[in-house]
This record gives C-alpha cells, structure tokens and sequence, in this order.
RNA sequence: GGUCUCUUGGCCGAGCGGCUAGGCACCGGUCUGCAAAACCGGCUACUCCGGUUCGAAUCCGGAAGAGACCUCCA
C-alpha cells in the first residue's frame, strides 16, 4: 500500500498504521443501539462513521466482519424507580411485551440506517441472544478470581483486577480519583467498592426481563454483552473496537477489564470513538431532552427545524466534520451541506460530458494520491470531501475543454471519484423529500413540456404564466441547457 | 470537586512548524427572454498574554471562555 491507513487509537492517544491481527481479515466490533427510542442524530454519528471505516476497509481489499449490537436487555436505572430496566419501564407505560418495543424500535433503527446509507453489519446480534454466553463468561470471571456474589448479584471486583492489571488505561482514570469522586448511587451498599460494576444483577419481583441463573433469577450487566458478543464473533482478540466517546468511560474500560479477566489478555488492537454531536454547543443526548431524531429531520417537524432534511445531506453534513471532533447543529450548518451534496453530485455527473483527448494536460496519479492520503488519515473524511471539491474546478475544465484528458486517465478519474463518493463515502443523490408520486410527475413534465413549447413561440408571458403557478404549488423549476428540471420544495 | 478536551473568517468546518483546505453565505462576472440553476473570479481567519524558533493557527507556559466524562446515553 502505497499510503498506508492509519487510524487514531484511543488506548496509546496516538495515530496508528492498522494492520490486522489476521489478514485478509479484520474484525470490526461497534456499540449499537439500545432499541427503547427512536433513532436520532446521535446514532447517525458513530453508524456513519463506522460505516465508512467498514466501507473503506473493504475497499482496501480486507475481508471485513463489523459486528454491530443491538442492546435489548436494558441497563439499569438508577433513578426513583430503582432497578427498573429501561425497555421494561417503556414497556409497561405503552402495555406492550419489552421484545415487542425491542422488535419496533430495531426496526426503526434499521429503517432510518437505511435511508442514510448505512449498510447493514455482517452479524448483529442481540444482547437477549446471548444469555448463556454470558452467565459463562460471568463463570470464568468468578474462577478467575475477580468478581463476588452479594444476594444474588454478582460485581467486578475492580480494585482486585486493578492490582493485577490496568484499571482506567483506555480512560486515563486513576483508581484512587475514582473512588474519592464516585456519587452514592442506588444499590452501592452491596458492592464492595462503589466503583465496582455488575455483571449479573439479582431481579426484582417486578422485573420482567429476567433470566434464571445459578444465583437465582436476574439480568446481565450492563457492560457484559459487548465483551461476550465481541469475543463469540471475532475472537479473545480482534482488531478494532468503535462507539461513541461517552461510552469510553465506564463501558469500554469496564469491558477491557471483564475481557482480561475472563481470558487473561487484551482483547482490541484498536479502540476508536467518535465525537459528539451538540446542539448550540451542548450535547445532544436522550437525558438532556434536546435530541432531533432522525424521523424529525427528514420531516422538518421539530421546532429547531427550519425545514425538512433529506437523509443524504444528514449523512454528508456528518462526514464533512472529522469523526473526532463535535460537530454543532445548526439550521444554517445544514442547509450549506444540502447545497453542498448538490454540488457534489453535479460534478461526479459532468464526467460523462467530457471527451477524451489524445493526451492528458492533468495529473490523475497525484489526484489519486491526495484523495488516499486524505482518507488514509484517521478517516479524515472532511478533508477528502475537500480534496474531492478542489477537483471539481479541474472537472469543469476538462467539460469546458480547457484541459484535456485522455481516454484512459478520463476512465481512471471517473472512476476514483466514484469510487470515493459513492462507494466508501457512500453518498447519494438526494432524493426530494417529499415523495412525488408518479401521477405529480406525469403532470408535471406534461406543463413543462407546454412551457418550453411556449418558449420557442416566444410567449414568455405563458412561460412565467406556468412556472409562477408551480412555484405557488411548492415545485421549484429550473431551465438547463438540454431543457428543464424541478424538485419539490 | 476530580480527570480530560476544545477555542479557526458572517456560518459550518480541515489543519499537527514555512506552501495557509473545502463547503455555505456574500460581492463581481459569464450564460439566460427574465429568473433560478450552473460555471468563472473575489473574500485570507486562527480567544488573549508571554516564551521557544530564522519562521507558530500549529510547540511550551499562563489567563479567559466553552464542552465532555465521573450516572443510562451514540
């Protein structure tokens, strides 16, 4: 590889040349969803990101298995409800069995991945599937020495890992700050150390979710899934872990732990986290009630929203940001990426008008070069957009015959570009948001047609007759050289 | 309170010691019956104060502001 990838790695805060346990193959592991709401902006941030590391690995010839959870058993509350699982608790205020909110909001969440392009992981496997692998690892945790039993429930011994091993090395937390800044919580009282975690906890009576065990009936822990699903699907060791920053501390530093402890080494290569997304500098989270879902912004029913969003500039205003760094909403952030995915699109159509030439007065070699070096960088996907848009003058020149391409070069050009946008960016042309039914288009195309008729009797007062009654309609409509286009606005 | 991160032009956002991305907006121009679109061109920013250096948005120290995590969260 000419331009080797190399990707930030959370656990040394350095960039690093990946290179896989196990090539051709890598493993990809990546915190899914707890499917108790529906999907939102901040889901579409790390499914993105992920999706184009995915993408991307595979484009690079890796043969990829992303793993991807879908958490259903629900994590504990630490509220006035006191151990209300978080699926149950919906449950019971909509009456529904807690696999019916699970199996509806899965599916919403596939529905809205889908639209914005993200593509489906190898295996998604679900938290609830996977009981008894848990209870197993939960076993080799115990024999191993790190974890105890209080009433049914059972903790990670955290300061007895500690002496043997890191505790707090992907996080950078120190045990002893820990302990000191830890607030009383609910069900502290049992654990030996309030920065102790469960593995299993013992369930309530009213507890619905709740599975039978050696220590009676109860619920997996919080943190135990991804460490027991990782390893089933991709082994004691794989090469690269993803999720949200938020989830660094405790769940992927208290995942590292019960790994070592229950198979004795490291199980990630590479730990990688997105950044948040804010809303007017603050996060967007389900606790901070300020989160737009995904349906919301395809609707424009929101009342930040000024208008809808089409799925695919949600996903390009998203990759413009590096995935490190937070990106701010703003009405006005993403009508520039809706323009801008137009734009983009425009110049990835304007290779088919160009006519090849004898020899070629530009440099697609070096072109190639950039785009790699961007990307090749952490995922650095706004600088390849960027690198992408520089070309775009270079395009134009070669339609305007300014430059001249040969029919080789123009092939390879094509070719990169497409590649880049479409397959590993994975962008596509927005579709107008509202939906146009055929019958809208037939009529539609039927009064264009009679306007560019009347543009060639010169009856321009007929032409402005139509497109001013469209326009009033909500159709937008735009005269091109070979003849018209329109969108719904 | 503890730990960590960030602060770039009107807005969003790259940048990792010299070449100063890109998008949107704006202003010119080309094109067009007009408009829109499209295309071409213009627009040089880096919170503040010190320091290191021939040279700093970029490194070091300090100040101010913002945020994240420590609790379910993507």
């Amino acid at each position: 590889m000419e331009h080797p990838l190399f990707i930030y790695n959370t656990l040394t805060r350095k960039k690093e040349n990946f290179v896989p346990l196990n090539p051709p193959f890598a493993g990809l592991y990546v915190c899914g969803p707890t499917v108790y709401g529906d999907p939102h902006l901040g889901h579409a941030r790390p499914a993105i990101t992920f999706d184009v590391l995915f993408r991307y690995l595979q484009h690079l010839g890796y043969r990829v298995r992303y793993v991807r959870n879908i958490t259903d058993v629900g994590h504990l509350e630490n509220d006035a409800d006191e151990g209300e699982d978080k699926i149950q608790k919906k449950a019971r205020l909509e009456e529904l069995e807690p696999m019916e909110i699970v199996q509806y909001y899965t599916d919403r969440y596939h529905e809205f991945m889908d639209m914005i392009g993200v593509r489906r992981p190898s295996i998604e496997p679900r938290a609830s599937g996977h009981i008894i692998e848990q209870l197993d690892m939960i076993d080799k945790i115990i024999k191993n020495g790190f974890a105890y039993e209080v009433n049914g429930s059972i903790y990670f011994d955290v300061e007895k890992y500690h002496k043997k091993f890191n505790y707090g090395k992907l996080s950078g937390r120190v045990l002893e700050d820990l302990y000191n800044n830890t607030r009383d919580l609910d069900g502290q009282g049992e654990k030996k150390k309030s920065f102790d975690f469960a593995l299993w906890k013992k369930a309530l009576p009213t507890h619905i979710m709740r599975w039978p065990s050696k220590w009676g009936q109860g619920f997996p822990g919080w943190h135990l899934e991804c460490s027991v699903m990782s390893t089933k699907y991709l082994g004691e060791t794989f090469d690269i872990h993803g999720g949200g920053m938020d989830l660094l501390f405790p769940h992927h530093e208290c995942e590292i732990a019960q790994s070592v402890a229950a198979n004795g080494q490291e199980s990630v290569k590479y730990w990688m986290h997105n950044n948040m997304i804010t809303i007017n500098g603050q996060k967007m989270g389900k606790s901070l009630g300020n989160f737009i879902t995904l349906e919301e912004l395809f609707t424009g029913k929101h009342k930040l929203l000024e208008q809808a969003y089409a799925p695919m500039t949600i996903r390009f205003f998203i990759l413009q940001a590096h995935y490190r760094s937070t990106l701010d909403f703003s009405n006005e952030a993403l009508k520039a990426a809706e323009k801008g995915l137009i734009k983009l699109m425009e110049v990835c159509k304007q290779f088919d008008k160009i006519q090849p030439e004898s020899k070629s007065t530009i440099d697609v070699k070096k072109i190639e070069s950039e785009l790699y070096v961007s990307i090749n960088d952490d995922l650095n996907t706004a600088s390849l957009i960027a690198t992408i848009f520089e070309n775009s003058k270079l395009v134009n020149r070669l339609v305007a015959k300014e430059d001249s391409i040969s029919a080789e070069d123009l092939g390879t050009f094509k070719n990169l570009i497409h590649t880049f946008v479409f397959d590993v960016l994975g962008l596509a042309e927005a579709s107008s948001a509202g939906t146009s039914s055929e019958a809208l288009k037939v009529a539609v195309e039927l009064l264009l047609q009679e306007r560019v008729e009347a543009k060639k009797r010169k009856d321009f007062a007929a032409c402005d007759r139509i497109r001013d009654r469209l326009a009033e309609a909500g159709i937008l409509v735009k005269d091109t050289k070979e003849g018209f286009e329109w969108s719904l606005k």
